[in-house]
DNA sequence: ATGAAAGCGCTAACAC
DNA sequence: GTGTTAGCGCTTTCAT
């Protein structure tokens, strides 16, 4: 910056002022000399140099519990990232593992290198054990809970999410169902349950005859529960799959069963992974709002208000594709 | 800072001492006393100020296209994390796409935020129009290639991979192939199709009989091809896919068929996605060593030594599963 | 063994 | 209109 300011024989807070937009008091010559001084020496400012000056790094510090590894969860950093960016602002990324010490030393890291806020984003939806920060750090979760529910979090409607899929299938007529459930203990799946459940309650039918299969949200279960449950009599109409990935084994084992998908029964998915699109027949599922949440998360932290978040549940919408249709004779 | 040296009645150089680790001139007495005002005022250095002042941020900049809502490939992500992290360094992260000028604006903040090394990292081993750079920054490329050619990049070595596929089903026996290729024109279909020519080659086998039909990397191909590749008399013994999403299109066609896998046909995938082992019978494929790149790249970006690079290309091993074995009369 | 002072690159009162 | 100066929070010579 002195350098610039030598070449245009000023002082370097003319050149300050120039850079900053602040051409209020300078005049236009002086300003045209030292756009051509920056421009000739190739100039380009230190912002280490102005943060520090200024108490600001225009920087999120965003920690993620193997998000990165997950297919299609990179959305969240996606939607942070396009945020961050509209707000000239960048993403300090930290990959800490479920460890705990990592999280804080990571978190520690963050906060001594002054991140203006602080994101964790978790998969499955975790409960997590959050270090303590300062009080005036706006700080967030996504995906996640606080053990100790004092920091603000921001979660797909799995409730929600459950019962569109249920009410999906009953407007289409259907009235026998199979929920090929997940992990019987995780979180997602109690409230998929939970919306499903509700579903049943609205179209009038019993639980007894509606049964849920519990699996662990891997294609081999998909498979092994789509079995079971086309061996019902009377068969179920509809499949709800806990998620896309058991959705893509009860199709193979539809597949080898020669039961065609949706003339026989419809199949509906969870998550919309970019693979739901490309199966074919394409499948039905439910979308959680990975990039939505980055988006409001990153607007919250940056605004600074985050506590106006609560626990904030994202709402889940169906995705009609071509899995799902009339059941047979309607 | 100057809190703490209060707090322990002394100057600010003796709290920088005690905290840089330079114990050597200081009285065990004073470094209690110090440590201990740290410790109640719940002081925490400002790395900010820090880097300013040492001339450095610890900080890799890191650009991605589009890689992050990419299923699995965050796994550069988190190699590169792995190392930073050992290094006591983050990465400052930028989603860019396609678009040459957001490629552009992004570089230029990761330079005025005075990052230490530039990590580009694409999907689809795409060439770039990388901007330019200072010309002490270590930048590095990862799975795509500069369009002049002068920065260092790692890519997987597509044509082995390939090779090693084929190889790996003449091994148990095969000699009747199809190669369900993706796009054709796309630099990673022509590597791997010249790599199965290679094999087919080793193995004394003409390319008449093996014939590669070309489809786009999606299920749907996957499901088309393997059809028409049924359809030939002699029937194949072994699909090679293209990539794991054409080989669930495969599964999915031979399930319909009632063809089974691996006893009726072999398929080998490309890719080894996280589906590619939860598939039923698991899926034989060629590993890109997504990770590794990332740790490699790290490595040399923040030693300085991206030059001795040049264009490396990492080993895509064969990971054998299930899908493959001895063809029937064996 | 400890402290005073300079300076990293920048901004912003406050002079002139 | 433009320059002088102080200072952001830290490290590091050089004195003492």
């Amino acid at each position: 910056m002195a350098d610039v300011g030598r070449q245009a024989s000023v002082s370097i807070t003319t050149v300050s002022l120039v850079l900053s937009g602040q051409h209020s008091r300078i005049s236009e010559a002086t300003k045209a000399r030292v756009l051509k001084a920056v421009e000739d020496l190739n100039y380009r400012p230190n912002k280490a140099a102005q943060g520090l000056r200024l108490g600001q790094t225009r920087t999120i510090g965003f920690v993620t519990d193997e998000i990165l590894t997950q297919p299609f969860s990179g959305n969240i950093a996606a939607g942070l990232s396009a945020v961050a960016w509209e707000q000239q602002s960048l993403l300090l990324t930290v990959n800490a593992t479920m460890n705990t010490g990592r999280l804080r030393a990571a978190v520690e890291d963050l906060i001594d290198r002054q991140v203006e806020a602080l994101v964790f984003a978790a998969m499955g939806s975790r409960e997590v054990d959050f270090p303590e920060t300062p009080p005036n750090l706006p700080v967030l979760l996504i995906n996640a809970y606080d053990r100790r529910g004092r920091i603000p979090s921001i979660m797909p409607n799995e409730e929600e999410g459950g019962r569109s899929a249920i009410e999906h299938a009953l407007d289409l007529g259907h009235e026998r169902f199979v929920f090929l459930a997940g992990r019987e203990n995780a979180w997602a799946t109690k409230m998929r349950v939970r919306g499903y459940r509700d579903g049943l309650e609205i179209g009038g039918l019993r639980p007894v005859d509606n049964p849920i299969f519990y699996g662990d949200y891997r294609i081999g279960s998909g498979y092994d529960l789509a079995v079971r449950a086309m061996q019902r009599r009377p068969r179920p109409t509809t499949l709800l799959c806990g998620n896309d990935q058991m959705a893509i084994g009860a199709y193979i084992a539809l597949a080898r069963m020669g039961v065609r998908i949706p003339e026989q029964v419809s199949i509906v998915g969870y998550d919309d992974e970019p693979i739901a699109a490309d199966l074919s027949p394409s499948l039905t599922t439910v979308r959680i709002p990975f990039y939505e949440m980055g988006r409001v998360a990153a607007t919250h932290a940056l605004a600074g208000t985050v506590s106006e978040i609560g626990q904030m549940l994202m709402s889940c919408p169906i995705v009609p594709r071509a899995s799902t249709n009339r059941p047979l004779g309607q």
